[in-house]
DNA sequence: CGCTAGATTGATAAAGGTCAATCATTGTGG
DNA sequence: CCACAATGATTGACCTTTATCAATCTAGCG
């Protein structure tokens, strides 16, 4: 069943809003595609004909810099849409980072379904609002002056993501994505996880494992700003 | 006339959206109200009745940090929408930087409107849209290494915002919201505004006022990244 | 006209970037 | 199935940059 657009109802988890009709008929103009690992779904500057939603898997927002580097701006996960356009065209890419299965929406078919339901187009509406306090709250993480307090609050927005606030988190994205989520060199991300590993805070039994062992003072480093 | 939710359809002035019926429809449901310097316009974790659209000012959105800092958003300008809610809250606060009016807009009566006039729906969601866009165009500036670099972004910013790409940009805020802002301390601001000035790439005749001196440089400093 | 918040400038120290080397992991081909 | 290659991750040494602390200066504003 199409989870498109769902949404998290304050910080508690997400929260299915889109009826069984609605449901049905964004089904009806959408198509499912899956993606493997490292595939880019769409890129930057091409015509943005179609918006995805993601259905299984993670994929990465980012641009690359003139510089050379990339800038990850956001990590997607089921439920989560993407596709923005500016004057028909995306506006940055997209890449699988691990297996995924996106439904896909011709945007016209989709515009047209908003003229006959408003409904609908609320939701979009609200989903985009969500995104926006999402990019807010990033803004918040990028000025935190200490690295590994940006570490911290980048695991905790991943364990929130889940509404279980389970201890293991799981991290489909590499550390090199991590860091350029963070706006943090590869090896300060490493260094930081080196230091909560030290200090008794999170353990990593893996490479895409975290393990929050110490609840209280995880969440103070999370929390304070 | 009402400049509700106008948006820039490129790197272009804005554009105006909204039909004259559209305008005369939101004037029937909306007030103007007007706000002095340093009025809280409204306050984060209060009830959300309203959503305000900037009509003339420049406006301020910030969050009060635990750790009794403050951190901002983003600014407001004329034809900008605020007023985001999440479970009936505001999630940030709002404060105007120079004499303002806005338009105020129970709630209620603008999602009444949007389930009546589905196109006028679509223009907040593109309004959002493009803020979700300028949000993660300055998730780019403050993943800058150097200050002054991120200072001529954020100059570049200011200038692209009015159009016209007139050398003199006004800078409504003062140092210190420019300095929460971008993420960095006062003195950073300060540094950084006296090196563009030192290397003649931007002067600052008053402290509300910047020009650009070579625009070759100052664009090479504010695109790179 | 002086007062006060904002802005600037200087000195110091902490933090992360950068460069370089090592270690680990994944994927490939023999 | 294993060896090897290639990419990703970690650790160390050094250096640039900015935060911080402190003093001074400036500009509004009563």
């Amino acid at each position: 069943m199409l989870q498109a657009a769902s949404f998290r109802g304050g910080d508690k988890a997400p929260v299915q809003i889109l009826t069984a009709k609605q449901q049905i008929e964004l089904g009806s103009i959408s198509t499912e595609i899956a993606f493997n690992r490292g595939v880019r779904i769409y890129e930057a500057g091409s015509p943005a004909d179609f918006v995805f939603i993601v259905k299984e898997g993670v994929v990465k927002a980012f641009q690359d810099l003139p510089t050379g580097g990339e800038r990850v701006l956001t990590f997607l996960f089921a439920g989560d849409v993407c596709g923005l356009a500016q004057d028909g065209r995306y506006v940055n890419s997209v890449k699988a980072l691990t297996p995924t299965i996106c439904f896909k929406i011709p945007i016209g078919a989709l515009t047209g379904m908003f003229l006959r339901d408003s409904e609908l187009e609320l939701q979009f509406l609200i989903k985009m609002a969500h995104e926006l306090r999402e990019a807010q709250r990033q803004q918040i993480i990028l000025t935190r002056q200490q690295a590994h307090a940006r570490v911290a609050m980048f695991l905790r927005m991943l364990q929130l993501r889940d509404g279980k606030e389970s201890p293991r988190i799981e991290l489909a994205m590499s550390r090199r994505d991590i860091a350029r989520y963070l706006g943090l060199s590869d090896e300060a991300v490493s260094r930081a996880a080196a230091r909560l590993n030290r200090e008794g805070v999170v353990a990593f039994p893996g490479r895409h494992v975290a393990q929050i062992l110490d609840r209280s003072r995880f969440e103070q480093l999370a929390l304070a700003a």
